[in-house]
DNA sequence: CGGTATTCGTATCAAATATTACAGTGATTG
DNA sequence: CAATCACTGTAATATTTGATACGAATACCG
């Protein structure tokens, strides 16, 4: 075993020896992070029969690791668990000398990926929120989703997610050719919802309004320098969508998409039951595998 | 085993019970409180020889507090070391006195959903990320990418982003009727981008399982409790979902998506930036907005 | 003071578990 | 296309570990 001065953690360092391992080593490693430390805190037939691999590809991981043998793995395990259950919860897991440059790309872009949501849930007046929320509840209003051409994703999802709690909701991301006909049928009651993100797609803002123009209610997901479409939007939901990347993150956009979703959801639950319910009888292929 | 409608935590039944115990038992009893639960995480001898008594006596304190063995005895500490892991990851960083129950639902979403991030990101090997940047980096392999009902917007945005910087990308998300010719062109050098998260269906199981005969390569991206599909991916990327709400969260497993996104652009970016600024003068018509 | 009952540890046994050997499989390379 | 190599599960083995019976010790009661 080599002396480290500061001995790495167990995560650290089977993150660190992951690339040295086989693929299925590899299934059993990921196994334990994904629940760690509980996954190997039990017979290591017990772990590898719930990672889904042979118990001694667990006795080899251990090897590859370093330890003298299963028991051995686990006393470190207990050993750092203990550790972390007296500190109440610090870094639960990672180090201190984390040092901002030298992490990973990952840790950056996910560090990254949080203020924006911080950032943008804390700008953001509840009440408008609540308000969009109480919008799409009301079922007598018909719900139309347009995205762009990398926003249309976020469309997608909320569409997917809506569309199972009430009726009357429509995606018309892309299908551009059809948007005079969807504007036609447009009624006063009924919510546009647009995504439009920096970059703003002249045809979105343009059918946005088009569709206020005949009164309809816009409501708009944008990022923090608003596209030109809310000044028609009766809501704006602004968000923040940095990175480090050469795209923008729609992380916060997409945590926006669930909260309301989370709220129309929540809302009025009763009424919604009964729907999901017959939902899930109707996809019976999607059930749960067995075991 | 009891199936008591307020199941009283093993501390709480210890010390209960505390009275009916014999002078060593109740020795023993105080070892484990002392430090909890860590004691009796080993073997009963470890733990009786930490408590200073026999490893009988352990086993018959066991056996008294109604547990039909060491085995069970030990199953039931590690469920509550679980739940009780899980959750103290809370009052991390913000709000000063924002009592956790009186903050805006908006919040706690928020602050949730990057938990789920950084507990992502902190148990993800980065070279897992990277090698399936590397993966996709790669035109020589033609790219298809599938995702559920709730899961296909993430394949939507994947494809918008990836299909930005590269040919042969596919989204065969719904299209179930055509998934036999994808699986005959399917060579051996191709990947398989696969979304399934909780329910995961079926039917895009089988055709992970699929691909990965005709020799594809199966990516994976799912949550915590890993989709079956996990036995035939090459590499997969395990993401936590947890809310709030009746919803799983998306918004770990985007920001694995954004993150190869971003490691596929970045990297050789002299040969894509060509082919991007191509693509957007295709699309002066959708561009910018004058003002 | 003697007898009895409870308690606790030692020794033993049986079951569960880690470990190792081995062979089948698939991939890779020449 | 053959041959080799690496990988992984099955099965056999060795070791550990939980469980139990028994006897020594102590406290308690008559």
């Amino acid at each position: 075993m080599t002396d480290n001065p500061t001995p790495p953690t167990l995560v650290e360092h089977i993150t660190a020896s992951f690339e040295r391992l086989t693929a299925t080593e590899k299934r059993a490693a990921r196994a334990l992070l994904d629940n760690y430390p509980m996954a190997a805190l039990g017979t290591a037939a017990g772990f590898a029969s719930e990672a889904g691999v042979s118990a001694p590809t667990v006795l080899r991981l251990v090897d590859k690791l370093g330890f003298s043998g299963y028991a051995d793995f686990q006393a470190r395990l207990r050993e750092e668990l203990e550790a972390r259950l007296q500190s109440p919860l610090q870094r639960s897991g990672s180090g201190p000398r984390e040092s901002e440059s030298e992490a990973h790309f990952l840790h950056r872009y996910a560090a990254q990926a949080c203020e924006n949501v911080m950032n943008t849930v804390r700008r953001l007046p509840a009440t408008e929120i609540e308000a969009v929320g109480a919008l799409l509840m009301d079922e007598r209003r018909r719900v139309y989703l347009l995205g762009g051409r990398f926003s249309a994703a976020l469309a997608k999802s909320f569409h997917a997610h809506l569309h199972a709690v009430r009726g009357n909701v429509q995606d018309i991301s892309g299908q551009s050719a059809a948007w005079p006909e969807y504007l036609l049928d447009m009624r006063s009651r009924d919510v546009l919802v647009v995504f439009d993100f920096r970059r703003y797609q002249k045809d979105v803002i343009g059918f946005a309004e088009d569709a206020s123009g005949r009164g309809a209610t816009v409501v708009l997901f944008t990022d923090q320098w608003r596209s030109p479409a809310a000044k028609v939007a009766g809501h704006v939901l602004s968000a923040r969508i940095d990175t480090h990347s050469r795209w923008d993150s729609a992380v916060a956009p997409l945590l926006l998409v669930e909260v309301i979703t989370a709220l129309v959801t929540d809302h009025r639950w009763d009424s919604i039951q009964a729907r999901i319910k017959q939902l899930e009888g109707l996809q019976t292929q999607l059930q749960r595998h067995p075991e």
